[in-house]
DNA sequence: CGATAATTTGATCAATATCAAATATCGTGG
DNA sequence: CCACGATATTTGATATTGATCAAATTATCG
């Protein structure tokens, strides 16, 4: 996968990302550990939690293929959560003193770096605001339109429903319902099913 | 309130921040339009949300107190979505190629403006992993963990309930029914409720 | 002091989570 | 190319829980 970040450490000297491989539960950091790199993870999961005071702990975030973990790690000294495998798992490294060298000493390097975090501050945004929607059917349709594109607005699924479902806080039970009932209604339709390619696509009924 | 982004505004020369009040369903900026700037919200909503080729659209976020909104607007010539005030609302805008020159021009700048992007990164990520939980007691104890800072893992509130329970996607019924079973089994212990300054303080039993 | 917002508890409903199970698909190794 | 196990898709039955609707009480703020 291609990623906006990908394409940011396209931009750094060759041989910046340092890849590695994690076991399953093996930790890539703990926290308070001092903060070496920033990740981003092309296979796999890295679960994020934070260890508390009282002896509980927090998840803040699991990390999936494609995503980054950690940035925040860029301006601090430690980690302030603890980073382990999920599954077997591959991340590329970026060293923080290396990366940190670079935006400092160019602007256009931070600008770049900023318009990255940006763009993942609006789709968080609009992943949190999708997930207020109550109604499975509602926020499934809202799923779709946020990542409807053309004139058609349809979309190219690059995963199972499965995968998706959780993206949307909701049982894969409850999306292939929904589904199937935006289906009935004509909301959308169901193309490229059971073929090949996997990638079924689903356009969005023009209307309302 | 005083944010990130007013602290790095304040790094800004004087008079950078242009305050601007808006009335009930007035249109801050409209999708397609040229952006100009990027804004943070003093008091009200903003309703960022984007109009769809066939017709339906799609709220993005609402924007309150204290959040900024358009940030993206800083890298592209036009905003992707409108941004409507759902009540009176004050906002202090940021023009953008003002913006961009110091970022490019100053690497430190650019620096800054990342770090925040980055903050706002790991909070919106938390929040959306928190949405994940489906239980409301152990979400609204996983909101509480979140925010407990200090040793005696307490937290004290800086709005009312009723405020709290949208950001953990909850209604406040189910708030104050999860509060009480908390209290209920000693997880939890609610000071200073009832009284003058407002802010409650939560105390987290040390466990588990 | 009156009005508005916040807190709290009760009753009921509806929707999604769960648990189950059947079929279909995909990927892999033979 | 086919068999086979793992994963994905789909539908059914049921349970649970948070959403809703109501209403009473208590703060908060001019």
């Amino acid at each position: 996968m291609y990623t906006p970040l990908q394409r940011f450490i396209d931009l750094l000297p060759e041989g910046t990302g340092k890849p590695r491989t994690l076991s399953r539960d093996e930790f890539l950091f703990r926290q308070q550990a001092p903060a070496r790199a920033i990740y981003s993870v092309v296979s796999g999961r890295v679960r994020l939690f934070r260890d508390l005071p009282d002896g509980s702990s927090v998840i803040l975030y699991v990390a999936r293929s494609g995503d980054t973990c950690a940035e925040a790690a860029l301006f601090t000294t430690q980690y302030h959560c603890h980073a382990r495998a999920e599954v077997d798992t591959q991340v590329i490294g970026l060293d923080t003193e290396v990366l940190m060298r670079h935006i400092s000493a160019d602007a256009a390097m931070g600008v770049e770096l900023s318009r990255l975090f940006a763009a993942q501050v609006r789709e968080l945004r609009a992943m949190l605001t999708l997930r207020g929607i109550r109604s499975a059917d509602e926020r499934l349709l809202a799923w779709l339109r946020l990542k409807a594109s053309g004139e058609r607005m349809a979309v190219e699924l690059d995963r199972p429903w499965t995968g998706i479902s959780e993206e949307l806080g909701l049982t894969r039970e409850a999306v292939y319902r929904s589904l199937a009932r935006l289906q009935e209604k004509g909301l959308i339709d169901r193309r490229g099913r059971n073929e090949k390619g996997g990638g079924e696509l689903i356009c969005l009924r023009r209307r309302s």
